[in-house]
DNA sequence: CGATATGTTGAATACGGTCAAAAAGTGTGG
DNA sequence: CCACACTTTTTGACCGTATTCAACATATCG
């Protein structure tokens, strides 16, 4: 039986603190178990569970018209997925890409327990600030940056996000995206995704094979990218 | 004098309660007026301060190394700026482009009203959940629609946004942004949003001249666009 | 009225997209 | 363990949307 505080504070791609116990008192979360590339909720659905993610890797993402979808956020663990004011139909769909443990809690549920204040309305206002700061940059990085530095920063992110959950180590990680995954992401064909990575690679910046990540030339990396970790950070 | 809640509570585009008091007692806030076209805050700078738009527009922007800019957000009046767990550098810089009122207050404060809870703290959780709808939207909008249908939906989502406000009427709003701004909002350069209000206005779609807007034929700006409003909703 | 910002247009270019085909990798069942 | 199906990656040739650069027109503001 786990707090949902405690589930935020355990989680440290997302929040830090470690020690002390919340007022709050949920049922006791149990986790859900998706399948490698099933769909835990689609856009449109009619439902208000809200999602946060215990393990594995999932995309958030809306599907347009045309059959293409643009993904809006790649929720590690510790994500709080589909936090919103009003009922209603979802407007992103969250599909696991790896087997994925998911807690849900009800919108309604959440709600209270921000209203009942504490450590716990703290974490959730926190963690939504930070999720602000990191769709901002995902806006800057399509809006502004070319397919190498675009591809290059979002690589960059993961790697750090990765590294405060303990998942990297030397510039080095695991990431289950394909080529297409990655251009949804990035607002990219595929096709270009591929180009993309062999050219970071023929200039010994960066390998993306057999779903790992390997930074070899941080520093540059980082220089053309315009990286700057600042909005990532989640310490004091 | 006027509590945080109250604000919040009355800035329609933002939060729709509009009877009831709020338990936290904020020292009462004071608008500070920003000319036309000032900086309010820098990226970089190392303040603390939350800003909450009461009047006036302002955009939000990132500035690159290479002298370009992506804004990363629009605020109109009610919306928060500047939310955070941490202290440190600012990473965002936020301008004023009319006359703008704002009040700030400082992320210990907003973050101790928050662990107060109550409605308060609800209401900067629904603010930010809704926020991050935007942003998200935002995202698709510029990495997977075209220079037209993008142009549309952003002119469409800021006049649903602003009819919400009570600013805006049978399609027609005042919009002071230049085109140089809405490039920088959509990710393109000012030239080709010249010629993207030139297609649309020859197509009778929408005009856009001196500051004002007028959609003409919404039904179709709707559906080619691919607009749903629904994550603009801030009722119930 | 002059200065500066904003809007408009044209011509040339480039970046990334499209379409198509093949190679390499992965997983499943026999 | 292999055969087969399917997914993912890779490459080539061609194309189109949006960028770049440059010039000029029009607004706006002191």
């Amino acid at each position: 039986m786990q707090t949902l505080l405690q589930f935020i504070r355990s989680h440290p791609d997302r929040a830090v603190l470690e020690n002390g116990w919340g007022k709050n008192n949920f049922s006791g979360l149990s986790a859900k178990i998706y399948k490698a590339h099933s769909v835990v909720c689609r856009q449109g659905d009619d439902d208000d569970r809200i999602f946060l993610i215990k393990s594995g890797w999932a995309l958030l993402y809306r599907d347009l018209l045309n059959g293409e979808r643009q993904i809006v956020d790649t929720p590690l663990q510790g994500e709080i997925i589909g936090f919103r004011r009003t009922e209603g139909p979802r407007f992103e769909s969250l599909s696991a890409i790896t087997d994925l443990a998911v807690f849900d809690v009800s919108r309604k549920e959440l709600s209270e327990a921000v209203f009942a204040g504490g450590e716990l309305a703290q974490e959730v206002a926190y963690f939504l600030a930070r999720l602000n700061g990191i769709m901002a940059e995902h806006i800057v990085n399509i809006g502004r940056r070319n397919a190498i530095t675009r591809t290059a920063h979002f690589l960059l992110e993961l790697e750090k996000r990765l590294s405060i959950a303990g998942l990297s180590a030397q510039g080095r990680y695991a990431c289950p995206l394909t080529q297409h995954d990655l251009a949804d992401i990035l607002g990219m064909t595929a096709v270009h995704v591929n180009r993309t990575l062999r050219e970071l690679r023929r200039a010994d910046l960066l390998s993306f094979k057999a779903g790992k990540v390997q930074l070899i030339d941080r520093k540059k990396l980082v220089k053309m990218a315009g990286f700057d970790d600042e909005y990532l950070r989640y310490d004091l």
